[in-house]
DNA sequence: GCAAATAAGTTTGCGTTGCAAACTAAAAGC
DNA sequence: GCTTTTAGTTTGCAACGCAAACTTATTTGC
């Protein structure tokens, strides 16, 4: 019952969340849903594209560049058994 | 949507479900229920407790030393609270 | 056309914190 | 009476999240 601190961080995990509803997500659009710093923001994602939770993919939107990132299988796995961890540990207010 | 820092770390989660399931709870329970070391419970508790999220009583078991602690009032609300966060998150996965 | 402002990220630096190991103090065993 | 065990607390360090500074490229104002 040990926690996946990757996932385990409030801003990370909120990303997860929202990556494991839509087919992928860009830098901008996190960056104003979760209203985080773009460095911290930049941050979260190298960290969890480091442990291969998260592809990231690099393109021009027009002119400007767009990074863009999608959940892996392996990151949606992890998400999984990151919520049914917390589960238990929920469960352990019925003793 | 904030988390609670002194409630989102395992060790600290944990300790306040069990807590939340019982009356009250001694150090050495808490001990050997979370394999946890003992330096690194009495942190936590001291922590917890810092908060105001429970209350340490001391007393004497025989001639042993016996540390317990119970939730507050604060401590049961912060832990509801937490919760309730935690699944307005886990709902950003049906967007 | 060039200087200033904006956009899109990345890198750096710092303060906090969780964790393990060392320490303390008292009781029990031999 | 000395060693071991019990019950914690304190200390030191490595890792991490965060904000601010930096980078590179683009658009806009004059």
């Amino acid at each position: 019952m040990k926690f996946d601190k990757i996932i385990h961080e409030p801003a990370r995990l909120k990303i997860m969340m929202i990556l494991s509803g839509v087919e992928q997500a860009d830098f901008n659009f996190l960056l104003t849903t979760l209203a985080l710093t773009r460095g911290n923001l930049s941050r979260h994602m190298e960290k969890l594209e480091s442990a291969s939770y998260l592809k990231i993919s690099k393109s021009f939107k027009g002119k400007m560049p767009n990074t863009s990132y999608q959940l892996t299988q392996k990151g949606s796995k992890a998400l999984a058994q990151y919520w049914e961890n917390l589960d238990a540990v929920r469960r352990l207010g019925q003793a």
